[in-house]
RNA sequence: GGAGGGGUUCCCGAGCGGCCAAAGGGAUCAGACUGUAAAUCUGACGUCUACGACUUCGGAGGUUCGAAUCCUCCCCCCUCCA
């Protein structure tokens, strides 16, 4: 039913959540080469794979001929912006934000194509909205918005709604502001689409219809399906924390772990929205999935091409390779060249000196978070050096005990390693 | 500005002078079972130089043999009124 390539092919990825016109937009993007443009907020130093999502999707218009646009929150990061969020937050100083931008900046290069007449722009919203006068804002910006309307919008109602919550009138006007950017963008780059999470939603429209008011111009909105899990916990998050996409925060062995072990559940929908694979090739491994899924080929499927896309070739190897040793052969027959490899492979480590407890080398390998909660994990019996269970609270490492005179391998439970090395 | 209701361990939420390191649920971690899955079951879940000691119930003081629980002041949040 759609007839232009993007849209047909995120149709086929099942990625559309809401389109604001979609026979219109299909047209608008069958007919020429247009901007399209989504935002990040720098809310950390770096993107997650969450943010992955719009991104791909962007991507995917670039790859269809179309010129996108990346604009990286620095004037809205110092705002907050209150969908989903169940609280207010509080504010981040501006020369954190600012360093954020500027890391987040760097990061979405690799994703694009930036030569040629699609290339990618990366902009700043902080460029236009810091000189904004508040008067001008007022008049020229707020006049178009109706708290009414704006009050009705879910991430606005929830807080209202919610006993203890409630919202600043910061938080509030952040609608605007984003609204303004797409103004901004359509003012300056022609820009007439704006894509987005389905948690986007109401931020979005509302940039279409300033930019409708403001300029009597369509601007188009398309959100996209956020990835949900089954038990009902956020897409990229693990017990450590958000799966990052900056190696030194996530290092590329973790990242390729947290694909692999994606539920089973999960994968299909995994598959088609990261995937840059074909659908013949994704429909397959979806099918190969479901007839044995303990193989788990879509799994290792997507984990090498992900890990392959955000950290290179070098890092998907050293991935790989962490990966054979700790879950394929067993630890004896690592080589002192491999162990060194984990070491820097970013595992998490510690130097140790010549003796120590077992519950200082958990605590400072971050696998426990105090020595009484070390002690807990030795007493469950969830603990092991070197390949070898120690239940015992009061084992000491010894460097005569180590490997090649040097290192601890330490397991907890089975999938979480770490590295202690004894100081030279 | 006025009236009322609140701030408890990661989150939600009980407790309202000793039996409270604080019920219950969620999240989390480990074990069993598995496919490095999900579900389920079991256990753990403030810290430490650990049969004891220390720190915690918005903050600072105070009453008391003894406080998360009572009093005073302060900070913050919510609801309604102006």
């Amino acid at each position: 039913m759609t007839t232009s390539p993007v849209l047909t092919e995120l149709h086929e990825r099942e990625q559309i959540a809401q389109v604001s016109d979609l026979s219109a937009l299909d047209n608008h993007l069958s007919t020429a080469s247009r901007v399209v443009y989504s935002g990040f907020d720098p809310t950390a130093p770096s993107l997650h794979i969450g943010n992955l999502v719009p991104l791909l999707a962007l991507k995917r218009f670039q790859e269809h001929g179309h010129r996108p646009i990346v604009l990286i929150g620095g004037a809205t990061g110092l705002i907050g912006d209150p969908s989903g969020k169940e609280a207010e937050r509080a504010l981040n100083t501006r020369e954190r934000v600012s360093e954020w931008v500027a890391l987040c900046k760097e990061q979405v290069y690799k994703y694009f194509d930036d030569s040629g007449p699609n290339a990618l722009r990366v902009v700043d919203n902080l460029e236009w909205s810091e000189e904004f006068k508040l008067i001008d804002f007022l008049r020229d910006i707020g006049k178009y918005f109706s708290v009414n309307a704006m009050v009705q919008r879910d991430s606005v109602r929830t807080r209202l709604e919610r006993e203890g919550a409630g919202i600043s009138f910061t938080e509030f006007s952040y609608m605007l502001l984003q609204a303004n950017d797409y103004l901004e963008l359509a003012r300056r780059y022609d820009c007439s689409v704006q894509v987005g999470g389905s948690d986007q939603w109401g931020n979005i429209v509302s940039g279409s219809d300033l930019v409708r008011r403001a300029l009597q111009r369509h601007a188009y909105a398309l959100t996209l399906k956020l990835l949900t899990k089954t038990d009902g916990s956020k897409f990229g998050k693990t017990a450590a924390g958000t799966v990052w996409l900056d190696a030194a925060l996530t290092s590329p062995y973790s990242f390729y772990q947290y694909w692999f072990n994606i539920a089973d559940s999960e994968i299909t929908n995994a598959l088609h929205t990261f995937s840059a694979k074909p659908v013949s090739e994704r429909t397959e491994l979806v099918a190969k999935s479901l007839e044995r899924p303990e193989d788990r080929v879509a799994q290792k499927s997507i984990a090498q091409e992900l890990t392959q896309l955000v950290h290179g070739a070098s890092g998907l190897q050293a991935a790989k390779r962490i990966t054979d040793a700790l879950f394929g052969g067993s630890i004896a027959d690592l080589t002192v060249s491999d162990l060194g490899q984990l070491w820097q492979d970013g595992l998490a480590r510690a130097e140790l000196p010549d003796s120590v407890p077992v519950t200082v080398a958990l605590c400072d390998t971050e696998l426990a978070q105090s020595r009484s909660a070390a002690r807990r994990l030795l007493d469950s019996g969830g603990v092991s050096v070197n390949g070898t269970p120690v239940a015992d609270v009061n084992f000491e490492l010894q460097r005569a005990d180590a490997l090649f005179g040097e290192f601890h391998l330490l397991r907890r439970g089975r999938k979480s390693w770490g590295i202690a090395r004894h100081l030279s």
